[in-house]
DNA sequence: CCCTAATTGTTCGAAATCGAGATATTTGAC
DNA sequence: GTCAAATATCTCGATTTCGAACAATTAGGG
């Protein structure tokens, strides 16, 4: 079925890596939006409600940073959490630009009961890996964004530095 | 300032290691976005072609596994890509339903043309990991991609056949 | 102090993606 | 052979997301 090969995609470890990871962001993503979808929240609106969850009171630009979006696709999300009640927004006291958002309580009480159940679907979608292969997993792919993140700002980052010549013409 | 930590997330590896994937995923994604971007094609557009140029001629619903978009979103972005000359449909001989996709050689020539370049991008973005680490992160990224696209068709697949007892109550 | 650069949040229009069907075809049970 | 279920593709409307601009504010260098 399938006919040739004419690149030599399966010997490259750094297309296969971008490959898996994909796929493997894609799979996990699906259970983590049915999960939410259950709650009448889409994937970002339930991301806004976690991280003020867990880290309180928040200005935009952190909480856009934590659910990797751009910041007009924030203040769209946000103006819908507004809308339903579940989110405020606050005028910081020290910086003018700065708009704080907060859980309202009926936000809190929402987030409060519905990412229990969520986190166990989590857990049970990534539950391939046992307890030690995953803490593995969070420290590659940590090593693997941060590095990435610093390539993005600062593109001739340190390429080869502790692993020389892997790929020359 | 911060009021509360009202969850555990630091110690539970299963949600960190979501919280990494995604931030992963992210950051090689927006290089593989910018790389793309430079020719004028969109990451969807790109990888149809890609998928073309790499397996040759296939259905419709096999380009769509590959690029991990809804069946609808696939028919939008092969009617681009045909509107551009860059792909072409054929009707399959031996299955009524089935549509061929297949690069034209105007297609096959620009694909050609740029993805050397765009592998390029790929292989610096992710090379704060060393080839060694690749390799480690791409078995784990292959398993755990599996095991969570087999928990979507069948919810109680293998929990803790290999792994026993991680996270009772 | 002043001027420029950078940061923050928003608006607006366009693009990408999805979800629920509709249609046509094939497969499989009987 | 026939009919229901499954498969493949597409249509259409709605939602989500982006990108480029913008105004307001702050930070930093001279």
């Amino acid at each position: 079925m399938k006919s040739q090969q004419p690149a030599q995609v399966s010997r490259d470890s750094a297309l296969s890596l971008w490959v898996v990871l994909a796929r493997a962001f894609d799979s996990v993503e699906r259970h983590s939006r049915a999960s939410i979808a259950r709650f009448g929240l889409g994937a970002t609106e339930f991301g806004v409600l976690e991280v003020l969850y867990h880290k309180g009171e928040l200005p935009v630009c952190e909480v856009r940073r934590r659910i990797l979006v751009e910041s007009s696709s924030t203040t769209y999300v946000v103006d819908k959490l507004v809308d339903r009640g579940l989110v405020q927004r606050r005028p910081s006291g020290t910086d003018r630009r700065v708009i704080l958002l907060e859980l309202t309580p009926r936000g809190r009480k929402l987030i409060g009961r519905i990412f229990p159940p969520h986190a166990a679907v989590i857990r049970h979608a990534v539950g391939a890996l046992s307890a030690r292969q995953q803490a593995q997993a969070v420290r590659l792919l940590r090593a693997l964004g941060i590095g990435a993140a610093a390539r993005l700002k600062n593109p001739q980052a340190n390429e080869d530095r502790r692993h020389p010549n892997r790929d020359l013409p």
